[in-house]
RNA sequence: GCCGAGGUAGCUCAGUCGGUAGAGCACUAGACUGAAAAUCUGGGUGUGGGCGGUUCGAUUCCGUCCCUCGGCA
């Protein structure tokens, strides 16, 4: 089809230590254009050497959207993203200028490009009620079955997550999560998209995330994180138990030596690597894959999507 | 050299009154619609230190050698 094209937006992405950042730096130099964040901690403010964030300097180079916008106990979520990172992909298309939409959290940049069913938010009061219940036993996983069998038959007992999130769903709007899920079936379009997804070996990644975890240590991590519990900023907060962060705050406390810490943190790295490519692979087809060292081939491929009509 | 303890999965270990073995972590595959660096699901990957003996059958019992740790010389 013709007709009205839609905003394009230029996704890159891949797993942790891939290289994604200096590449859209790159990219977004070459083509002129802009960076979203799409990653769910560079968000947080105080947060810098664990996430990796983009420097100052890099930041001068590129204009960055969606980096330190929250305060560490600000709540967030995909759907508060989705409402940012929306208007502003589309607001510089408006403008002219290639948006890119970068970082590894795939669920994230899944709701940017396919959207979220439109149904009621998270409920914090609903939560802590049933936070207290099952803490008093209460089987959420039940419950959930009886008004909902089939979120219920697809979700583990323990996948409380889910669970809670599915009673929410039932318990504001009156109809089961499933429902509303069928209905939307991740079916919205808003963008014209070009997902590339860098990946590399496993011996090239493990060498890099060795590399990677040693420097966020060596370069302060611990300073930082005392830093921001100096601040007053409580340990349980949500960023706080990301990686790096978690580890460091376990170290804080004693119960992990400083090496222990690194190593753990290193583990977790490479154990989130995997699962985001589990996600790349099942949750954005069409999506081209790329060794970063490709670099000329990416940019070229970035300059058709943005120049040509995209005819479908 | 002597005495003691121990060699079982990649790591730390459990167990087998003799019927070829299992936990945690690691690893691996997967799920994912408002917590997503989160949350969860499946999978055991093994010359049981070497050689020999007893036995229908040895990782298990016996002998011997090797190795590790501790103690004594």
């Amino acid at each position: 089809m013709n007709g009205e094209s839609r905003p394009r937006l230029l996704i890159v992405t891949g797993p942790t230590g891939s290289g994604k950042s200096d590449l859209a730096l790159t990219l977004a130099r070459e083509l002129g254009g802009e960076i979203i964040n799409a990653d769910s901690l560079a968000l947080y403010r105080g947060f810098d050497i664990g996430t990796a964030k983009p420097t100052a300097e890099e930041r001068a180079l590129v204009p960055h959207h969606l980096i330190d916008v929250l305060n560490p106990d600000e709540a967030f979520d995909a759907a508060r993203y989705l409402r940012a990172a929306r208007p502003l992909a589309e607001g510089l298309h408006a403008a002219g200028r290639p948006a890119l939409a970068v970082g590894g959290t795939g669920f994230y940049l899944r709701s940017l490009t396919a959207g979220l069913f439109e149904g009621p938010g998270r409920d914090d009061g609903f939560r802590a009620r049933l936070a207290g219940e099952a803490e008093a036993g209460a089987d959420l996983h039940a419950r959930l079955a009886e008004v909902d069998p089939e979120t219920a038959a697809r979700l583990a007992p323990a996948d409380r997550v889910r669970i809670e999130r599915a009673l929410e769903v039932h318990h504001v709007s009156g109809r089961p999560i499933s429902a509303w899920q069928r209905e939307h079936g991740l079916a919205e379009a808003p963008f014209e998209t070009l997902t590339i997804v860098l990946d590399r070996p496993a011996r090239e990644m493990e060498d890099r995330l060795r590399r990677r975890t040693r420097l966020m240590f060596g370069r302060g991590l611990v300073a930082e994180v005392e830093s921001l519990l100096a601040a007053g900023w409580p340990p349980d907060l949500k960023p706080f138990g990301s990686i790096g962060y978690r580890e460091t705050l376990e170290h804080l406390a004693g119960r992990l030596t400083l090496t222990e810490a690194e190593e753990q943190t290193f583990l977790a790295t490479r154990r989130y690597a995997k699962r985001q490519r589990t996600w790349f692979r099942s949750q954005m087809p069409g999506a081209v894959w790329f060794h970063p060292d490709q670099a000329e081939d990416i940019l070229a491929a970035a300059r058709r999507f943005f120049a040509n009509a995209i005819v479908e």
